[in-house]
DNA sequence: AGCACGCCGACT
DNA sequence: GTCGGCGTGCTC
């Protein structure tokens, strides 16, 4: 006999697990794992979709209670199949359950209902209404009688918020419409999350570099050629032209374009370019919509009423019918590699897709990641680069500082004498500077200054972070507690946070320069969505002299009269001994330069470091991609690191430390023969790097290979393993050539 | 989400 | 006792 695992396409969290039915032996030919199904479901035995995500030959439930699917819906021809294929792709490569790739391919499950934009409407008189809610009162019926309130106040309630806020079921509002006080509205109207409007944008005149990337991309693409290219551009030097001219092109061949930007980096100027050429064909997703609101993007993806989708990863996920190019800006970025189940790669993943619907695909970076720039020398990739910055304004000129030197000069100042002086002059001239600090975390870490204790959270293996000057809080957990007043350990009175790198620089500014007007941009300062934006334009409007910040200023935003950038610590980043820490340094050393002399007058930069020899410091200050990359590329050789070769992280989880380390060995006692057989390294088990967080211990393995089919099978054959132990899948995570990797 | 089941107050 | 509303929990 056999069994299939289903999930049911119905909204509710609550059923979002999978359920067991029997396999017909007519069908058993023809279904296979992302099959659609219809089942009976319920007591009343409706018929309703859902995915087939497992097959198996024994049942894990009371016999008895499995039912049989009814038949496969046959619709591999419409999108939804290329999306269960792209999430069966997802699940084959990243390691995830079917569940779980379908949800992330599949997000706009969420709220099928909201289809019908149900809202409940007034249709009695309030006289009626007034004499039914005595009627409801006298009778003690407390959830009709409160709809009835609710309905003497608003004439129209959203059916949803009813049901949720007002806690009526959906009898009494059913009983309600049968009395003939109400009605139910269920609208298709969409939601449009798009405020800014504007009409017409004369057309930019190409540069000849510009127009031969579009030229070649869509003469390829239609002569049926669809492939990857990777658009090497320094910024300022007109990437955003050639997406809205490609765009434009997709769209008079009655093709969809899906664009993604980076999580937070939206920037205003960008969009609004868009909105000007497009105006409504083109929607925007970002973190701030309402899931309601993504899935009216996607049904009106679907219904062809947009031509462009331009959000973050998830934005991968645009349903369209007839998709023709992906584009991905800024396609280096650590956010296109998702942090949840599955761990999938946005570049590797919009590959898969653009050849599922025969779409090409356009990376664009000023600084491309090493894989991307790899597989563009290896061929695999079209390259094109842009070498000409059109929007004036010369490279900076870029000086290194060399911090030993500093100090041997008797200099103990965070800033250098060269950045001293050129702080003075800019301050004199009334021009702007930038300062940034290229360090992450730490700031808020609370210690007790007399016995050196660390208060830490009780459930995970880190420290408590002060918040508002009186509370501790753990990022990881939110475990919170008042601050103590007195070491917990010693009694004294000098427990104190770490203050913020930002605002010690903030403090020394000010005693070198009295007066100077500062800003400063960090995780502290930009607690709410808003604030970025508000830093960002007050420092624009010149209200400040100085802005002082942490990675977060380097992206976006060209402002003229910035002629100053200064790198205070080069190197706190190359100290992490992770292998991308080059990579990491130099993309952010050559965004934070590439700040200064944006307008007409010319811009310097001084880069601050105790390793004035390393390559990434040197070829970032050089603006020289190439060299960087030479360099790299030997490192990543060297080590058998991405993208020469390839990782495979295994997490394992269990609230019971030596459960969670046992497991973990076990699974490498079932791989080690595999592995020394095909070469494979393996590493570990060990603890994770944050042991435990909200009591769940984390022990990690790893394996490096050459070749990532190899580690796609140590996936398979640990998977297979988990489900003959009956482990749970959740108990362990795959994560394929990680983010972070000692 | 939809449906049954079971509890509880009200009414003949 | 019975009727009907309303909350709860389950659906392979």
């Amino acid at each position: 006999m056999l069994y299939a695992d289903v999930i049911v396409n119905i909204v509710h969290e609550k059923l979002d697990k999978s359920f067991q039915y029997k396999v017909p032996e007519r069908l058993q030919g023809t279904l296979r794992l992302g099959s659609c199904v219809m089942i009976p479901f319920g007591t009343g035995n409706r018929l309703i979709k859902g995915y087939c995500v497992g097959l198996g030959d024994k049942c894990k439930i009371d016999p008895s209670k499995i039912k049989e699917i009814a038949e496969i819906v046959q619709n591999d021809a419409g999108d939804e199949g290329r999306s269960v294929a792209l999430a069966a792709w997802i699940k084959e490569n990243y390691g995830s359950t079917m569940i779980q790739a379908l949800k992330t391919v599949l997000p706009m499950r969420k709220s099928v209902k909201k289809l019908e934009r149900r809202t409940i409407v007034r249709k009695a008189t309030k006289e009626e209404l007034i004499s039914m809610l005595g009627e409801s009162q006298r009778k003690h019926q407390v959830a009709k009688a409160r709809l009835l309130e609710a309905l003497l106040e608003e004439e129209t309630i959203p059916y949803e918020w009813v049901t949720s806020k007002l806690g009526v079921s959906a009898q009494a509002i059913g009983s309600l419409e049968r009395l003939g006080a109400l009605r139910i509205d269920s609208t298709t109207a969409f939601r449009d999350p798009v405020k800014v409007r504007a009409e017409g944008e004369e057309k930019k005149i190409l540069s000849a570099d510009q127009d031969k990337i579009i030229h070649d991309v869509l003469e390829d693409f239609d002569g049926g050629i669809h492939k990857t290219y990777l658009i090497h551009g320094i910024t300022g030097s007109g990437k955003t032209e050639v997406y809205v001219r490609l765009v434009e092109g997709m769209v008079k061949r009655g093709r969809q374009v899906i664009m993604l930007i980076p999580e937070i980096a939206l920037t205003y100027q960008t969009l609004l370019r868009f909105y000007r050429r497009f105006g409504n064909r083109v929607s925007v997703m970002n973190s701030t919509l309402s899931a309601g609101e993504k899935y009216d993007q996607c049904e009106r993806a679907k219904a062809g009423e947009i031509d462009v989708i331009i959000g973050p990863r998830s934005a991968l996920f645009t349903p369209f019918p007839n998709l023709g190019l992906i584009i991905m800006d800024e396609e280096h970025e650590a956010s296109y590699k998702s942090e949840g189940t599955p761990k999938y790669h946005a570049r590797e993943t919009a590959e898969k897709l653009a050849e599922l619907s025969g779409a090409s695909l356009v990376l664009g970076s000023a600084t491309p990641s090493v894989e991307a720039y790899y597989r563009a020398l290896q061929g695999e990739y079209g390259l094109f680069r842009l070498k000409d910055r059109l929007t004036g304004g010369a490279l900076p000129d870029v000086g290194i500082v060399d911090l030993r030197e500093e100090l041997r000069a008797g200099n103990r100042s965070i800033f250098s004498r060269k950045l001293q002086e050129l702080l003075a002059d800019r301050l004199s001239k009334g021009e702007q500077a930038m300062l940034f600090l290229n360090r992450r975390g730490y700031a808020g870490f609370v210690s007790c200054r007399s016995c050196g204790l660390v208060i830490k959270c009780p459930h995970c293996d880190v420290s408590l972070s002060e918040h508002g000057g009186n509370k501790l809080i753990c990022h990881y957990c939110g475990y919170g507690i008042p601050k103590p007043a007195v070491c917990p350990s010693c009694g004294s009175k000098y427990v104190l946070g770490f203050k913020a790198g930002t605002e010690q620089i903030e403090e020394k500014l000010k005693e070198l320069f009295p007066g100077v007007r500062t800003l400063r941009m960090d995780r502290d300062t930009t607690g709410t969505k808003d604030s970025y934006e508000t830093i960002l334009s007050a420092f624009a409007n010149q209200e400040a002299d100085v802005l002082i910040g942490t990675q977060m200023i380097v992206k976006g935003h060209d402002f003229p009269n910035v002629t100053l950038v200064g790198v205070l610590a080069a190197d706190l980043s190359l100290g992490i001994s992770d292998y991308r820490s080059g990579e990491r340094t130099f993309q952010l050393l050559t965004q934070a330069v590439g700040r200064a002399g944006r307008g007409d007058k010319p811009g310097v930069a001084v880069i601050q470091t105790y390793q004035p020899d390393h390559y990434a410091v040197l070829a970032a200050a050089a603006q020289d991609y190439e060299s960087f990359y030479q360099e790299e590329i030997l490192y990543r050789e060297l080590g058998g690191y991405p993208p020469v070769h390839h990782l495979l992280a295994v997490q394992t989880f269990s609230p019971d430390e030596r459960a969670g380390e046992r497991l973990a060995s076990y699974m490498a006692g079932k791989v080690r023969e595999y592995a020394k057989v095909h070469k494979i390294q393996m590493l570990g088990p060990s603890a994770a790097t944050i042991g435990r967080i909200n009591d769940v211990y984390r022990f990690v393995l790893y394996f490096k290979a050459e070749d990532y089919r190899k580690l796609v099978e140590i996936k398979d054959q640990l998977e297979n393993y988990l489900s003959e132990e009956r482990i749970a899948q959740e108990n362990v995570q795959f994560d394929f050539d990680p983010m972070n990797f000692l």
